[in-house]
DNA sequence: ACAAATTTGACTTTATTTGACTTTGACCTT
DNA sequence: AAGGTCAAAGTCAAATAAAGTCAAATTTGT
């Protein structure tokens, strides 16, 4: 079995048990409890938890560090909202930004003035310093944490 | 469990108890109270009670020092939204980020909800993508955008 | 066989803790 | 008034603790 999937197991487990549904661990001891390197354990995170998938991360460095998986969507039904998540491909056209800002306020599922901070968080004005070729995969990566972070 | 949580944890108490909302304490008596170095709370002040989180410390040395922690209520009209924008550089490192938007929540100026989408928006996690040295920029640029956009 | 996913480890950055040393202020003493 | 003593608080850098980054090496799935 693979160590990833071991991981991903762990922290599923650890999720069930807290009352809260937040699992919260420490990067090293985790490693060392599986027996695998540290970064694997962010690699597990970075590809097994992330806003697509209903999950938010926060994490401090430091003495006294920690990491938080949290779950922001009902596991079973999906929200609509995560639906449109989850359609939102790696890259991602202002066009198609504000398209999908503008349905979702029209459906319901966003107010106005969430709306307006997400859009000024996906135009291009924000983003002097990214490379043009770079930019419609951050448009995507944001929208999704933004999304994800509004449920 | 981190001590100088728990030496922000009693000054925050502190400041509850006292009628006029301020702390007053001795550096050295705490710190023996508490465990720890006297050095220790003043790195707890200098990182957790700056004016970017709305608190002003004074103090006093020698024979009778103290050391005083008040919470200032910033009058609204006199701190226009625009002149945190202002005073928001051309960089923003992560842990200043999370400054700025928790004082804002504190003050009124900003709702929870929006505060955590533009937090999800501000966090390294969003970034994969963006070279690690061009992080901070992007991060100012944002947090400009989306408060503009917010008002 | 090849592309995608995973594993690993060296290196970087951030946060906290500690302690030796410095500065300041109040109160004495002469 | 001048200086000395001691009780604070301040400074700063080293030690420690943790998480993040990145790219090379390996494994897996088609």
């Amino acid at each position: 079995m693979r160590i990833s999937d071991e991981i991903t197991a762990y922290i599923l487990s650890m999720m069930e048990q807290a009352e809260n549904g937040a699992a919260e661990l420490k990067r090293n001891e985790l490693a060392d409890q599986l027996g695998c390197v540290p970064s694997q354990i962010t690699y597990v995170l970075t590809s097994r938890f992330t806003p697509q998938q209903g999950y938010v991360v926060e994490s401090r460095r430091g003495g006294g560090g920690y990491i938080r998986i949290r779950r922001v969507t009902p596991q079973r039904e999906a929200t609509p909202l995560m639906h449109i998540v989850n359609a939102i491909g790696e890259e991602l056209v202002p066009a198609a930004a504000e398209a999908i800002l503008q349905s979702m306020v029209y459906q319901g599922y966003l107010d106005k003035q969430a709306a307006a901070v997400m859009a000024a968080a996906l135009s291009d004005r924000a983003y002097r310093d990214v490379p043009v070729e770079r930019r419609d995969r951050l448009r995507a990566s944001l929208l999704k944490h933004m999304l994800a972070a509004y449920l």
